[in-house]
DNA sequence: TTTTATTGATTGACGCGTCAATAAAAAGAC
DNA sequence: GTCTTTTTATTGACGCGTCAATCAATAAAA
């Protein structure tokens, strides 16, 4: 019984279940049919919307980091303040949602894959890019050195959430703690 | 032909092999085939000496690790004043041999796995231990925080080591220089 | 003759991607 | 308003390749 209209409906929802299942297993080691299965399809039909399960990773892991930047512009919005921004930022790095399993298996075969496949290092520099952009922009009126201090910022943050999510005592709050202190650091000749 | 004593002679040039291979492919989706032709032998004596694919892989990421710690305490040797040894670490986590393709695609999928395999995980944890106890010894006469200030200086070396390594143009220096810079900072009050 | 070294061949499993076949909705023909 | 055709949805089955691991067999040293 074919209802119309549902390739946007099974894209999504294999999206959903590579995301899911990538947390389940803790990294890229998913089949297309466990995949398949848990977004209530065939496998057949998963190869027919996305056409290989590169793509179909590919698919997931551009919508981690869509969400991710929701996070960030929705906390961006709230703040007023350069000072504020900046702690956004952090905050939203730091966020209960990029410690569940599926986003912290995602961005490690992330960063695995980065190094082969251009397609995923292009999503790697994209994340990376942006969170300079708008740590530069956070700091331009509180730090002295914008640009060299964004980039250490974002190197910290990445850094210190490598540390956080692989610990078995998931420390997201001593990790944000850091960061936020660094942040002191670099703005306080200006504070 | 069989020579005696090919047991440590075999396994040593399997490690070799292995990390020689995941440089070519840039990750650990090798096979013990190629690995075993690598090092010139047949893929059944590669069981027979290691037992299975993942002893394998943690021999050679244990390995890369020993390499690496050799390299510190080297460096750390040389050194005779806090800040000197503080630049050791600095120095040695951004040395050359660290950015060769098969130390980065061993780095990244220690990373990858370190959610899911245990042994991974210690072996990864070693590495933090290590490098926190060191940077910590370091900065106890020339930080106000040596504790608190290892901890962001360790995030920080791994942060921005990880974006050197994934950019293609591997900018060792410019990351040295910024870790350098946060070295500054932090014993700045203390200079 | 026992132990160590070594491999070719094999097995067993698994997984990606394809294809033919089925079914229903939509679009066009008359 | 029926009949036909095309498009969309869907799957079971399967081919093809890959790979880890095993085994039986061979050969030389102890």
């Amino acid at each position: 019984m074919p209802k119309l209209g549902m390739e946007p409906i099974r894209r999504a929802a294999l999206v959903e279940a590579t995301i899911a299942e990538i947390g389940a297993a803790g990294s890229l080691d998913v089949t297309v049919g466990q995949i398949a299965k848990r977004a209530g399809m065939s496998t057949a039909l998963a190869h027919h919307y996305f056409g290989g399960k590169h793509q179909i990773f590919l698919a997931a892991m551009g919508q981690i980091l869509r969400d991710f930047r929701a996070e960030v512009v929705e906390a961006l919005g709230k703040a007023s303040t350069p000072r504020a921004r900046a702690e956004a930022l952090i905050a939203a790095s730091f966020a209960p949602s990029c410690f569940a399993p599926a986003t912290v298996g995602a961005w490690m075969t992330l960063y695995a894959h980065a190094t082969t496949h251009p397609e995923t290092h292009r999503l790697l520099v994209l994340y990376q890019r942006r969170l300079r952009s708008n740590l530069t922009h956070a700091l331009r009126r509180i730090s002295t050195d914008p640009r060299g201090d964004a980039e250490m910022l974002g190197a910290l943050i990445d850094g210190l959430y490598l540390r956080a999510a692989l610990a078995k005592d998931a420390s997201r709050d001593a990790a944000m703690a850091a960061a936020l202190r660094a942040l002191d650091t670099v703005t306080g000749a200006l504070q």
